[in-house]
DNA sequence: ACGAGGATGCTCT
DNA sequence: GAGCATCCTCGTC
């Protein structure tokens, strides 16, 4: 699975696109489709919390392809990465929304709402149920599994990322065309 | 449909 | 002590 997404996270992000991420806890099991997700490219890129070097907070982006790096935003949120790079390199593609194909109840009850369920990285991440306790943790079958179709690859258009203050410049943020 | 404003906590300067 | 890779509510149009 992993293996399927190695390389630089401006190259994978796309290929992340119309992949299913699935969790199961205390035995609800929630399934989205990714149609959302932006790169952020480590020493490369202004906007990166690894760019100015490796701390506590972001060692996980430092670590193997396939690991979680998960942050807390804005005090409320907790927002999920998936690590693509070499060790020492990096690269991460945020998640940044989805479409709930399985599991709806339990994401309602979880968003305590019935609409917006994970249109965004803090929605997504709460109808997971993905916080901080998986930082750093790999992607597993048992865990937060991540299955990409590399048989039909989604079309997309990019725009700025969202939320940032620099590198506005840079076309990183990646959106699956149809729903 | 869209925009302003507040909540909230952790990291790094 | 500033600055966030955000979300929700409530106000307008």
């Amino acid at each position: 699975m992993a293996g399927a997404v190695a390389g630089q996270a401006l190259d994978v992000a796309p290929r992340i696109l119309g992949a299913r991420v699935i969790t199961n806890v205390d035995g609800n099991r929630v399934e989205i489709v990714i149609n959302e997700v932006e790169a952020y490219c480590g020493g490369a890129d202004p906007a990166s919390h690894a760019y100015r070097g490796e701390t506590a907070r972001n060692a996980p982006m430092f670590g193997p392809l396939g690991t979680i790096y998960v942050y807390r935003s804005y005090g409320i949120h907790w927002c999920v990465n998936i690590v693509t790079g070499e060790i020492g390199d990096p690269q991460a593609v945020l998640l940044r929304g989805g479409h709930v194909v399985g599991g709806v109840d339990t994401v309602v009850k979880r968003r305590g709402r019935s609409d917006h369920l994970a249109d965004g990285p803090g929605k997504f991440a709460q109808a997971l149920a993905i916080d901080g306790s998986a930082s750093g943790t790999m992607l597993s079958h048992d865990g937060i599994a991540l299955t990409v179709d590399t048989e039909n690859p989604p079309a997309y258009v990019t725009t700025p990322r969202i939320g940032i203050s620099r590198a506005t410049d840079r076309q990183w943020r990646f959106v699956s065309a149809a729903t």
